[in-house]
DNA sequence: GCCGTTTTCGGCCCGACTGTTTTCAGTCG
């Protein structure tokens, strides 16, 4: 898929159109266009072909054409016009914390300064402090920016137990009345790059308060400080906003916290169109003056004309319309879920039996529970074979005899290079609910892998991919596929797409299961590989809702006796 | 460059912090 290679290009436009100083209104058009396009799993070369382009939100005559060109010739002539002008690597100068478009032009274009090594050669050779505006303290602040790696995204569930800490901590200081995390993690992204904090407090105790926060052990640089808003960059590396609010203006503050960018521009938007104005500290008539709504997010949504939109699907994907006519989509919930679809036992490489994985199930409040141990060759997974699986059966046919959650037996089998599996047929007849996976050998082209996925559902006793695009957030990229042609395949061999729960997969992404779940049904399956993993199911829903799905688009909210029936 | 519950033209969210150009531009979220 060329998406990645869209993206990368608009953005050197974007980029390169703020050192020059075009419009700002032109600059976020490609940057909205931009947004558009991380929001879609579908294949930019299929919606092209479709002639779908311009249905992409934000996305008009003009950037439609560019994109067009993008995916056809690789470049657009617009990018090099652009880069005659200055070079695309100027931008790199942009990455840097505090350095934006006009002072990347200026490095640029006064000294002809192109890159970070460039800059560090003019700071060391005195270049830069003859430069107008260029003072001491400006350089002092920008050789401590150099220093910095910029924050990188890391899994939500590596962030989450950082930013507990936080709150603990701030939530002892007496002046403090109560901190939530907001941000990307209240809104439960897979991946974080920074954490925002909003608290609340008495006005006279703001300052004391940041001088506190800012103190703490944990702080590797301030990076910016007041006594309403002050940003922190961790020993770990991980960036911190802290805002403090007045008791009053929680609601409309945590709005703010919460995010996202868009959704919140975009509430503002409606705000002004009825001649109110939108804040972090209420929502107020035209002048400013008459606070009309701010204590609790409900009380400012409705106040704005619209229903209580859920933090998971702040993303002005749509939801902000629904929200307005009351008809946003009820969202999948815990309570819905009664079986977790993908779990080792000790049978093969989890750490614990069946009955203690279907004791914790019963303690889930599960109906039934599948089985998928690994069945291959590799070793690593001390995997199932013929006689173990007929033992096995065994063993869960006596504990269903017992046990108030019902055991299926499944399998979680290996696709190889050429898209057979690692199992014979003759094995899955028998088998519930068969998961094909693909394990190893990695390093194949886009079509040479969804080829090979391609060919695993061709088997008709398929019914799962696991973990579609084999991603781990903290160590690799999944490998690419083309997500247009596996979800046709699903479609005609009715094969069901995996969410991965595992929280350093959390695999398929949501935005696959966003574009996708009205073609395709989902399952969460926890990858368990002992009981206590059985509770990342949530990590599963976080994706799930949102994708804005709700009961009818995941599997594992039907009974076994619905699920079996819908397998046969 | 995009878009439409006043508009196919004229708008485009709002505010905190920084450093400096002492009234504001640049950057960021």
């Amino acid at each position: 898929m060329k998406n990645e290679l869209v993206i990368e290009k608009l953005t050197q436009i974007a980029d390169l159109l703020e050192i020059i100083g075009e419009s700002v209104y032109k600059i976020r058009a490609y940057r909205k266009a931009v947004d558009s396009l991380q929001q879609t799993a579908e294949d930019i070369e299929v919606i092209v072909q479709e002639e779908r382009v311009k249905e992409l939100p934000g996305i008009g005559d003009a950037i439609s054409e560019k994109i067009k060109e993008i995916v056809v010739n690789g470049n657009t002539i617009y990018l090099d016009k652009l880069t005659q002008k200055v070079p695309v690597q100027v931008t790199s100068l942009m990455k840097i914390e505090g350095i934006g478009g006009k002072t990347a032009g200026k490095l640029y274009k006064e000294l002809g300064i192109k890159s970070i090594t460039d800059l560090e050669e003019a700071i060391e050779s005195g270049l830069l402090a003859e430069l107008p505006g260029f003072t001491e303290k400006k350089i002092a602040k920008i050789t401590r920016a150099l220093t910095f790696v910029k924050s990188e995204r890391r899994p939500l569930f590596k962030v989450i137990p950082i930013a507990l800490n936080l709150k603990t901590f701030l939530e002892g200081i007496d002046q403090i009345q109560s901190v939530e995390i907001g941000g990307s993690i209240r809104r439960r992204k897979s991946t974080i790059r920074d954490i925002d904090l909003h608290a609340i407090g008495k006005e006279e105790d703001f300052e004391l308060i940041m001088d506190i926060f800012s103190q703490m052990d944990s702080v590797e640089v301030i990076v910016v400080k007041g006594p309403l808003k002050t940003t922190v960059k961790l020993t770990n590396g991980i960036n911190v906003d802290l805002r403090i609010l007045k008791e009053q203006s929680s609601g409309s503050g945590l709005i703010h916290s919460t995010g996202s960018r868009n959704h919140t521009v975009k509430l503002r938007t409606i705000a002004d169109r009825n001649n109110l104005l939108l804040n972090e500290y209420g929502l107020f008539d035209e002048e400013g003056k008459t606070l009309i709504a701010s204590t609790t997010e409900e009380e400012v949504y409705k106040a704005i004309g619209m229903s209580f939109i859920p933090p998971d699907i702040r993303e002005d994907r749509g939801e902000i319309e629904l929200a307005q006519k009351n008809s946003l989509p009820d969202l999948i919930s815990l309570d819905d879920i009664k079986a977790d679809f993908h779990v080792h036992t000790n049978w093969s490489d989890g750490k614990s039996t069946i009955d203690e994985i279907a004791f914790t199930a019963t303690e889930r409040n599960y109906e039934y529970l599948i089985i998928t141990d690994h069945f291959g060759k590799n070793p690593i997974y001390n995997p199932m074979n013929e006689e173990k699986i007929a033992k096995q059966r065994k063993t869960i046919e006596q504990i269903n005899q017992s046990s108030s959650v019902e055991i299926l037996q499944g399998v979680e089998c290996d696709i190889l290079k050429d898209g057979s599996l690692s199992i014979p047929n003759k094995l899955l007849r028998d088998l519930d609910f068969v998961i094909a996976s693909v394990h190893s050998i990695f390093n194949m082209s886009e079509e040479e892998m969804t080829m090979r996925i391609i060919t695993a559902m061709d088997n008709e006793f398929v019914n799962g991919i696991g973990h579609p695009t084999g991603r781990q957030l903290d160590r690799r990229d999944g490998y690419s596929i083309n997500f247009s042609k596996i979800i046709e395949k699903c479609i005609e061999t009715k094969t069901f797409l995996e969410i991965n729960a595992n929280p350093n997969r959390l695999d398929v992404d949501d935005n696959v299961v966003f574009d996708f779940k009205n073609k395709i049904d989902f399952y969460i399956g926890t990858d368990s590989h002992n009981h206590q993993q059985l509770k990342n199911i949530g990590y599963g829903l976080n994706i799930a809702r949102r994708a804005w799905c709700e009961k009818k688009n995941i599997l594992n909210t039907l009974t076994s006796k619905e699920l079996l029936k819908k397998l046969a």
